[in-house]
DNA sequence: ATCAATAAAGTGATCGTTCACTATCTGAGG
DNA sequence: CCTCAGATAGTGAACGATCACTTTATTGAT
């Protein structure tokens, strides 16, 4: 029956600071941080605070200090599940005490970085974090502002930086390939455009140069289980790896169908890696031999670089190990002779 | 060289103003309608845009008209691939010409409801999309605050709502099994807190009433492989059904895994189904009868009620259907006969 | 008791836009 | 030529916070 329960507007600073019997600017200084106030001051803010159930508008803070404490997150829409790299990443942000939006944009390097510049030319957001591929060079390239852009993949000349596109753990698959007497591999790309799938291309080739291997071959792909269909599809049989490492689990599927279609076995004849460690496959045999990735630990470093270029305040990053190979059914000693 | 390239403050509607020669009035009328103002004026302004490269401070802008044109979509962080899902719900929220940023929040519902209260408290947002279930009731117990909460989940009563929960499928994948001759179900369900997994639940019972066949049970999982595998390993030999519908694909990815370790073949002895059509299970034999979801689609729909409850605005709906039965080498014919 | 130095609190301007009014221009009808 | 309505443009306040500066209270040393 209280009239005033209808009124919705939200109260502000200066009723704060008549209630508590104060000017608005003690009460914006009780806001910020409450030193410099006399404990009786505080307690009386304290109290009209909460009586009035008192929220700054950050709005309007925002437009004097011309700081939004936003952030934004372009995230990929293919691929993996964005969803536990974009939690890492969020949480991040939080501590650092910003707000993080994810932006998904279904499409190509360019179609991202569309997206990039207008949301950079609003001027909503402080800095930008790109999970995927943007084009390269398109930071230094913003229209005057001062909005920072981090692209967690790659940097301009489109080596692949930080932990996204750590490829450590397929050097230590195909080392243990090696012992079980693996000769002659194969390696199917992920989307080339992807830092992680250029790392894991690039440590494939230098270790099969390092160990002297054999290699029937590298054939770029594109993430997808067709990719890896064809590319199995296609070998000539004399070329017939003994190991195949694909660039992710959705690809491994794909080959191991095709190695089937073949009349080969898994891992009988032909030894098969993938990425990602997806459920199914750890259920369907043969269960695949996979890299389990901790994509929250991932996102909250990548998000830990952005905060630094803003703020230059380097907060705790994620535990160490965040990828670890598990072995499973698809791979085994090869039965053929070198 | 030039001096003024290290101003970085940008330009407001007053300079804009004194370029065209006009007043700040009349630019702040051509930014929202360019109606009202004559071909010379406008094209006056026009220029003064441009060469100042003028945008708008949406925050000034927020502050004058109490509306901030932001939206907060709240995802689930398990089960499927929530990125297409929010691809669609942003698109939907940019035509309305709202800004819309995810938040993932691991957790439960309570967690989750945790997360929204906050949100709608900072009054930053106007609405809310909750895409995981929240706590029953919760939109109506917010703190005193205009934001609108749209569960797309469930309502109030624990019932689902909307497309999000369509079970349609699952009716037309068990009839489509009948057809092969079966008669004696099992279903796995999904986490019940998700309006999806309780349609489904619903929609198996009521087939099986309506088409008079045998259910060997039903079983409460929580969309895990694990969750499937369990349930299978814990049938009595004599109690086995012919075809067992999984709530999603990876709980029939564990149920088919049980089923193997039984000595029981897919679809020989047993047909199975899932719900997602996981990229992984279209090449790994047996390839999963499963149920293709247009995810944009259903995100986009959800997106068009807040937009709704908002503005009173009706948007274009996602074309139908919206989720589609794929017949793939897990379902046959039953061997058995009934 | 006096004074300077420091702590604590207050005053008014300001951020960039839109709102509510008011003023001016334009053209048709008398 | 005048009047008046409608179209077009201008003026100053307001949104709710912080900033820069000023004023008042408190403390400690002389």
């Amino acid at each position: 029956m209280t009239e005033r329960s209808t009124e919705s507007r939200r109260p502000t600073i200066k009723e704060v600071a008549r209630l508590a019997g104060v000017s608005h600017q003690t009460v914006s200084r009780y806001l910020r941080s409450r030193n410099g106030l006399k404990p009786d001051t505080l307690s009386r803010i304290d109290a009209a605070v909460s009586e009035l159930n008192y929220r700054p508008n950050l709005v309007a803070r925002s437009m004097r200090t011309r700081r939004t404490g936003r952030l934004a997150i372009l995230l990929p829409t293919m691929v993996f599940n964005p969803a536990r790299l974009l939690h890492g990443a969020t949480e991040a942000a939080h501590e650092a005490g910003y707000t993080a939006e994810a932006v998904s944009v279904i499409g190509d390097a360019e179609a991202r970085t569309d997206r990039l510049l207008e949301i950079a030319g609003t001027g909503q957001v402080e800095g930008i974090l790109a999970l995927a591929p943007i084009t390269p060079g398109v930071a230094d390239h913003l229209p005057r502002e001062e909005t920072i852009v981090v692209a967690a993949d790659f940097d301009d000349q489109m080596r692949g930086i930080g932990e996204l596109a750590d490829a450590s753990a397929l050097v230590e698959i195909m080392e243990g390939l090696v012992e079980f007497g693996h000769r002659r591999f194969f390696h199917v790309t992920g989307n080339l455009q992807f830092a992680s799938a250029r790392a894991r291309k690039a440590a494939y080739l230098e270790t099969v140069d390092r160990l002297g291997l054999e290699s029937a071959g590298v054939v770029d792909g594109d993430w997808s289980g067709k990719s890896g269909y064809d590319a199995v599809r296609s070998l000539p049989d004399e070329a017939m790896p003994t190991a195949i490492v694909a660039a992710n689990d959705v690809v491994a599927a794909g080959v191991i169908r095709a190695l089937f279609d073949r009349g080969l076995e898994v891992p009988g004849d032909v030894s098969v890696t993938g990425w990602d460690n997806n459920e199914v496959f750890q259920y369907l045999p043969p269960t695949l031999t996979s890299v389990a990735v901790n994509l929250e630990g991932l996102g909250r470093n990548a998000m830990l670089n952005l905060v630094k270029a803003i703020t230059g305040r380097e907060l705790e990053p994620a535990p160490h190990p965040l990828q670890r190979v598990i072995w499973r059914e698809s791979t085994g000693p090869t039965t053929h002779d070198g």
